[in-house]
DNA sequence: GTCTATAAGAAGATAGAC
DNA sequence: GTCTATCTTCTTATAGAC
C-alpha cells in the first residue's frame, strides 16, 4: 500500500472513530463518514468494502491508543495505587465527552452486543485490555482478589460513566470518582 | 378506543418492548413488530403513526412496570435497609436476561443518547423513578447524603449490569451484587 | 486512488379497499 | 381494525470511467 493510501486510511479511521463515538455505530453512515473526510462513497468502499470492516478498523485503532496509554502508564507511574488513580483520573480527563456521548468503550459494547456478536467480542477485547492492565496492578497489592477487584473497580467506572451521562450531571462523575478513589486508598 | 383495540395495543406495546430490549431500537423495525404480533405492517402504523410514537408508549409501558415494583416493595418491606436490597436483588432475579441483553433501562438510554435526545429523556425518567425511590429510603438513614448515595447504588447497579453483560459473565453480577449489599450494610 | 452512476434492498410511512 | 399495495428515502454495495 501506497504511502498516500495510508494516510487516506487512516483518516478515513479517526473520523469515522468519532462518529461512530458521537452518533453510535448504526447511526454512522457510509456518507456520513466520506462527506466527513471529504471523499465521496465510492472512494471510501475502496479502503473498506464493507461497514463492518471499517468497524473492525475503527475497534483496532482503539486497541492501538489504549495499548499506548497502558505502556506509557506503566513507564510513567511505578506505584501501584497510583497508577490505579490515572485509570479512574481519565473520567474526568474525559469529562466532557463523557457526559455528551458516554464511555466510547461501554456504549460501543452496549450496541454491539444487541446485534453484531462477532464485533462485540472484538468490542470486548478493549475491556480485555484494561482488565488485564489492572489485574497485574492488583496482584501486587494482593494476588487474591486481583481479578474480582479489576472487574470491579471496571464495573465502578462504567458505572459512573453511564450515570453522568444518562444525567448529564458531572457532579456524579466527580463524587462517583472520589468514591473509587477511596475504594483505592482503602485496599490492603 | 373500543376493547377489542386496546388489547391489540397491548400486545403490540408488549412484543415491542421485548424486541426492542433485546435487538436494540434501531434493530427492531415495524416488519419486525407486526411480524411478532401477527399483524401486518399497515395494521400497525394504524395503531402506531411512527416508530417514535410506538417507542413513547414502550416507554410509557416501563414506567408503569417499575412504579408498580416499586409500590409493591413500599407495601411489602417497612425496613429501609431491606428496601435498598431488594433493589439489589433485581440484578440477580434477571440475571439471565441481564447476561444476554444488559440492563434494559441502562442500554436504552445509551442508545438513545446518541441520536434520539427527546425520547432519551422520556427514558430517563426510568431512572427517576428509581432515583426518586431510593432517595426518600437513604434520607431515612441519612438525610445529607440521600441524593449522592442513590446515585452512587444506581452507578454500581449500573456497572455490575453492564460488566456481566459484557463478559456474559454471571460470577461478575454475583460479586458485585455482594459488594453493594456489603456497602448498604456499612451505612449509617 | 478517486470519481460518477447505479443497483438492490430495507426501512418508515401513506392510501385506499374491505 | 385489518388488509394489500405503493411511495419515498436511506443505506450498503458494485461497476466502470478517469
Amino acid at each position: 500500500m501506497t504511502r498516500k493510501g495510508q494516510i487516506s486510511r487512516d483518516r478515513i479511521v479517526e473520523a469515522a472513530n468519532r462518529l461512530v463515538y458521537t452518533k453510535g455505530y448504526n447511526q454512522t453512515s457510509f456518507a456520513d463518514v466520506s462527506t466527513e473526510v471529504g471523499i465521496t462513497k465510492g472512494n471510501l468502499h475502496y479502503h473498506f468494502k464493507s461497514k463492518d470492516e471499517l468497524l473492525e478498523a475503527i475497534i483496532n485503532y482503539r486497541l492501538a491508543i489504549i495499548s499506548d496509554h497502558l505502556d506509557h502508564w506503566n513507564e510513567k507511574i511505578s506505584e501501584p495505587k497510583e497508577k490505579l488513580k490515572r485509570f479512574v483520573k481519565m473520567l474526568l480527563n474525559e469529562e466532557r465527552d463523557i457526559m455528551r456521548y458516554g464511555c466510547p468503550m461501554g456504549s460501543l459494547n452496549v450496541e454491539l452486543g444487541k446485534f453484531q456478536q462477532p464485533l462485540q467480542a472484538r468490542a470486548k477485547e478493549m475491556f480485555d485490555l484494561y482488565q488485564g492492565w489492572l489485574e497485574k496492578i492488583f496482584k501486587q497489592i494482593d494476588k487474591k482478589y486481583s481479578k474480582s477487584r479489576s472487574n470491579h473497580l471496571l464495573a465502578m467506572a462504567q458505572g459512573a460513566a453511564l450515570m453522568s451521562y444518562v444525567y448529564s450531571d458531572k457532579k456524579i462523575l466527580k463524587d462517583e470518582s472520589n468514591s473509587i478513589e477511596e475504594w483505592i486508598d482503602s485496599l490492603n
